[in-house]
DNA sequence: CGCCAAAGTGAACGGTCATTTACTAAGTCG
DNA sequence: CGACTTAGTAAATGACCGTTCACTTTGGCG
């Protein structure tokens, strides 16, 4: 529920259908680049095609901007895993496509991912807690079926197991390895399988 | 909100000895809480105890302060690796000890330790060059010990892999568990070894 | 064609905030 | 004890930037 202007029953007089896109895809790059601060919505309206003030015929306000990639995101992330819950595979083979899209999710939009995980403070803090929940759901979508792979683990530790694989899944948001995607892609699922299947160090 | 003002009987040469250290400080778990942006030169001044201009007796400007937290953390981390390097012990034991000095300034001071990860886009941009290369160089640390003990595995592939393995540890910085933090510990250099040690998924 | 709402423009507004400046208080040293 | 330096203060400055507003352009529809 955010700032949609208007979709209703009446046909849209659309000089660029998907100008919103555009805004949403050049806002994105530019933060990622230089941070959310450094861009000004005259930066955005630019690599979108318009001007700054233009924008606000599209979204609420520079804010709003923000909210609906984390919004793309967290969705994107929760569909995946739905299907896959939806298929009703052997835990130990949902797990493994659990990592595998949240893999192909992050490496498919780098940019948008690295906004994802450094622009989280400067969220609204309605959004931010709405977002935080949503986000907080599909962590627990993994962790439900690692519990059934590890029942003798305490749950906080498997929570902590599941942000640990995901933490290193995203390291490949920060630095650029000359490794081709899809050889990181496999590294990158194998790191977090060995990490959610490390023996409980336990007292 | 002022603490207790050392009433002892020393003579203190300045009026507060250490106000740098707590201007440090107070910015550090302001910036970690809300972001750098966010926070003003007023608000560090108040949580430092003294007026918001009175920092630039201190730093430069606000930027400088940022500077100074990140180079903190940097050459914390360079002086642990470099005094485990200069113990010479077997590889093996040498990433091990390296893993451990990591985990242990990361939960040793989570907000220096989230500022570093959350606010480098917003370094100057000669000090963001400055410190990325001090950085590459204590990644580069880890990847040396590494080739030795993985020397079928390709140095791109190594530096993926410690990447991930410092990403797993420092997922922590950003939800809290309910797990104690010596446990924690225990969890997160066994992750980093882990994901070290996977099996080359080859090409 | 002519209406009208959506999309886009550019100028003006207003608030915030880092930084500067002139001044005062405090502590050191000869 | 004074002079000199350092630390701290309060107010003023100035730039930046998000947002608003009145206006123009566009294009679909009857």
């Amino acid at each position: 529920m955010s700032d949609a202007p208007a979709p209703s029953n009446t046909a849209p007089r659309r000089r660029d259908p998907d100008r919103r896109q555009r805004i949403l895809a050049a806002a994105a790059r530019l933060v990622a680049e230089r941070g959310y601060h450094e861009v000004g919505m005259s930066d955005i309206g630019a690599a979108a095609g318009i001007v700054g003030s233009g924008i606000y015929r599209h979204f609420g306000g520079k804010p709003a901007v923000l909210v609906a990639m984390f919004d793309r995101v967290i969705d994107d992330l929760t569909h995946a895993a739905n299907d896959i819950l939806a298929r009703e595979l052997e835990p130990s083979q949902t797990l493994r496509e659990l990592i595998g899209a949240h893999v192909r999710i992050t490496l498919g939009d780098r940019t948008l991912m690295r906004v994802y995980h450094n622009e989280m403070t400067n969220l609204p803090a309605d959004d931010s807690h709405r977002l935080r929940r949503k986000q907080r759901l599909y962590i627990e979508e993994w962790v439900h079926v690692l519990e059934v792979l590890r029942p003798d683990v305490d749950d906080a530790v498997l929570r902590a197991l599941v942000h640990a694989a995901i933490g290193a899944v995203h390291s490949t948001l920060f630095y650029q390895s000359g490794v081709p995607d899809d050889r990181l892609a496999k590294l990158m699922a194998a790191a977090a399988e060995a990490t959610l299947f490390i023996p409980d160090v336990g007292r």
